[in-house]
DNA sequence: GCCAACGTTGGC
DNA sequence: GCCAACGTTGGC
């Protein structure tokens, strides 16, 4: 069975310990294949030391900016292999205490293979996770697509960077509204233009908060309720910031 | 081995 | 820039 995944990169300039750690989809279009390297995160690592494979999804998604979303597309091109920065002193994720005989942190290769025409963006999700039907201005999206989506680690687990995609139907669900949209296409610009509100309304939602909590149906999900039920899970949350980092390191190379 | 204080992620 | 979420640390 093929696995898929969703890996978070920072999209907006933010300098650690002297370095950029910005790395977008453009940035990634132009690399065409980057590692991931300077996951410091034990269930992260796991995941691509011994998880990923070959040829597997990956939705790439843009964390830490204005919008966060589903930028684009790639997939695994090098299985798991130890991550070098690790023992690099002047790298923002340098690891002191890991031994070059006995790799701690492991990471992949992914090549790019396409930005999402419209961007996945999180308050979307959020949104359509809310609703007890798919919504009808979005024919395509099948009940059980909407399913799918609201099993995403994404809404349930929200700090973990590197993350598995399960269910099949999440990656269909998020290549059919990154290529069809139909959603208001603007709520980037809504929200710059007019404020949370506005761009509430764009998505078809009233989840802004102004409008009354039940007024989008289904939603009773704060962060809150999320994190009770989460309480219990075990892995510990990934630095996606590091991600950023390792990555636009490599950047500067070239 | 409990749990309060602390630190980091990352949405808003 | 704020702060909720939640893992980690360290005192006991």
């Amino acid at each position: 069975m093929t696995m898929s995944w969703l890996m978070k990169a920072e999209p907006d300039s933010r300098v650690v310990k002297g370095k950029d750690v910005k790395f977008s989809v453009d940035d990634f279009e132009r690399m065409k294949v980057s590692p991931w390297d300077g996951v410091r995160n034990p269930e992260a690592s796991r995941f691509m030391r011994e998880r990923m494979k070959m040829g597997d999804k990956v939705l790439f998604y843009h964390s830490n900016t204005k919008i966060p979303g589903i930028a684009g597309f790639a997939e695994i091109c090098k299985e798991g292999y130890p991550d070098y920065t690790a023992w690099d002193p002047s790298h923002p994720y340098f690891d002191p205490k890991t031994d070059k005989d006995k790799p701690k942190w492991y990471m992949v290769d992914i090549r790019f293979v396409s930005r999402a025409n419209h961007l996945v963006s999180l308050p979307l999700l959020k949104h359509l996770a809310t609703l007890p039907e798919p919504p009808s201005n979005l024919p395509y999206l099948k009940e059980q697509h909407l399913k799918a989506i609201k099993s995403m680690a994404l809404l349930t687990r929200g700090r973990l960077s590197v993350q598995p995609v399960d269910d099949p139907l999440v990656v269909e669900a998020v290549e059919l509204l990154a290529e069809k949209g139909g959603w208001d296409e603007d709520i980037d610009g809504a929200k710059k233009r007019n404020g949370k509100k506005r761009a509430a309304e764009a998505l078809g939602s009233e989840e802004a908060g102004d409008n009354g909590p039940e007024a989008a149906g289904a939603k009773t999900e704060s962060r809150d309720a999320g994190a009770k039920k989460k309480r219990r899970s075990n892995g510990a949350d990934t630095p996606t910031r590091s991600e950023g980092s390792r990555r636009s390191a490599r950047l500067k190379k070239e």
